[in-house]
DNA sequence: CCTGGCACTCGGGGGGCCCGAGTGCCAATT
DNA sequence: AATTGGCACTCGGGCCCCCCGAGTGCCAGG
């Protein structure tokens, strides 16, 4: 076990590698940090840390950095989660109060993510799964052409067309409508299979064909849509990573332009809180040397999508962890309002 | 004015250079390409096209490099639109047909274009601008609570919430939907507001306030979808800039996340063709190392919006221009068919 | 107008050198 | 047993210098 003064020579460490991107030695330890030991004290508590595998040297004779190991010892018992100041705060609320309609929430939570913690943010698409239907609007276009629209109660529109085997009536169209809101407005997208399962059976020999496939059109959308959606931004603020970072940044690029991939990650943090993953704790390798720092967010208690930043390892964690947590907070709020 | 020979050398120069991404010397012209002069002359040649500012030495003892005048040259009068192959165009039109909707679509197009030019795309959401107004939905969610559904040619579907002054009933929602869908069904965007003009007056005066607060919400959606909306991809491929590029890169994504930059840019393009924007003509000062080839799409004859490529000046302007063209040109077809 | 010859330029790569931050270890001290 | 000062050692990075060779401009002759 790790004494307490160790614990704080790891913490000093991190905290003064974030800063100032260079490996750092014991001397200037001793000199920035009252730790009230020598050099030499810390040497023997460094050379212990490294054996457990928190720090590591980059060359022989050069100051340590933390390793993954040393930063995940950080997040989970060095450091706290940093609040946002009050000024930012307020910031933040009136940046997302101007909002006029979904995509504009998640365009400017990103762009506010993005700024607050200088780093790539991510941002979910409300979540269509915990959803609820408020309404089915269906538009005859043509005699076998059907528009469908559905409406969440997140405020989600989603439109599909839908080409019938057979012409309908306007009134038929109508009827339908009324039937299929009867049943749906309000349930849970879980809910509705089963319950438009029979739909097709209570109507006309003649319509029933058109009846199934809008049916089964609607039924496809909802599936598809589970497939989360998300907006990225901030990429420039890549460019901050390091000095050789051709290497570094391109692999990095590519994994977030593979949304399944960033689905799956931020899909992989179930935490209540919000969750940090560190360098090679994400499987995908082009992040292995970032960090993913992401939080869930919705309206009420229940969480509607997930939001979050990528980072280079060597972050600011209580700060992002702060901005973070703040973020979704407010977002949450948000959309609780509207 | 420039001889037959001189505007050989720089089409010579203009494709060594965006072959090596070294500046090229008279001796590996002369070997590389038939020219059937010496080295000699030209060096002569390449003196005078330095003189008269179309390419230019890095340093004393180099060889030289295109300026953004050179290309400008090379693209207007010595190099023609590079087809693309047939298998190549099979892929696209392959590509493509697999799309359910509108963001499918532009969401494809984005990457196919992308990794065709392995540069950086830009691909511009259908304008609503020239498109019509296919149906206008209204749900009564709440007594003085409405929501309002735009429904456009291109599919494209927009909603806003209405808060109305006073509570208003189901019947009087259904009229207005009616009387509104009547007259605006059909009709171009431009031509909605003088449409809607006095409809308010013609309702009993407990629903007028309701119905100003409709229309007005219309005509805001009209107005703010007009301002575009547009989808990038490839940003990876930015890596292959050059040797220098933290200093290269960073304006660059810079430019690109914000929207309105890279709308104007788009916008700016007029040509009925493809269109070329070589390095400082384009005004925005983190291109000015990039060059951005576009065109617009549209099913038909008319334009519905735009789409490019942005990349370093020192691309295969052929090839992209080709590329650029083809893919406008099945995203048109496909639209038209949906 | 083209060409071969020639002197000149200069960026970049390679080698060698030195400096100093940082280390590990040890003996002395508390 | 923990801490400390002392000390020898390591080695990456910066610096300087030198040289090479691709490439140039110019000129005189074809």
């Amino acid at each position: 076990m790790l004494s307490e003064r160790r614990l704080q020579v790891l913490r000093a460490i991190v905290q003064d590698y974030v800063g100032t991107e260079e490996p750092v030695g014991s001397k200037a330890l001793t000199e920035r940090h009252s730790l009230n030991v020598s050099p030499a004290t810390v040497r023997n508590d460094m050379a212990a840390l490294e054996d457990e595998g928190y720090i590591a040297q980059p060359h022989t004779s050069a100051g340590r950095i933390p390793t993954d190991k040393g930063y995940r010892l950080f997040v989970d018992r060095l450091a706290g989660v940093k609040p946002m100041s009050v000024p930012e705060r307020r910031a933040v609320q009136h940046f997302l109060d101007g909002a006029v309609d979904l995509d504009d929430v998640v365009g400017r939570t990103v762009r506010l993510l993005a700024q607050l913690t200088r780093q790539v943010a991510v941002v979910q698409y409300p979540s269509l799964t915990r959803s609820t239907v408020r309404h089915v609007e269906l538009l005859a276009l043509a005699p076998a052409r059907v528009m469908l629209v559905l409406i969440t109660d997140t405020g989600r529109v989603e439109q599909r067309m839908v080409d019938c085997p057979d012409p309908v009536g306007e009134a038929s169209v109508a009827d339908l409508r009324a039937r299929l809101n009867s049943r749906v407005a309000g349930q849970r997208f879980t809910e509705v299979p089963r319950l438009v399962q029979d739909l097709a059976e209570s109507f006309d020999a003649e319509d029933r064909g058109a009846v199934s496939a809008v049916v089964a059109t609607l039924l496809e959308t909802l599936v598809e849509e589970t497939e989360e959606r998300l907006l990225i931004g901030g990429t420039a603020n890549l460019t901050r990573f390091g000095h050789d970072f051709p290497l570094t940044i391109r692999p990095v690029l590519e994994a977030l332009e593979e949304q399944v991939v960033l689905l799956k990650l931020l899909g992989e943090a179930t935490d209540p809180g919000v969750t940090v993953r560190i360098g090679h704790e994400n499987e995908h390798e082009g992040l292995n040397s970032t960090s993913v720092v992401s939080v869930g967010y919705g309206s009420g208690d229940q969480t509607v999508a997930k939001l979050g930043v990528v980072g280079p390892t060597r972050m600011d964690y209580p700060g992002t962890m702060g901005a973070v947590r703040a973020v979704a907070r407010y977002v949450g709020q948000f959309l609780a309002e509207s």
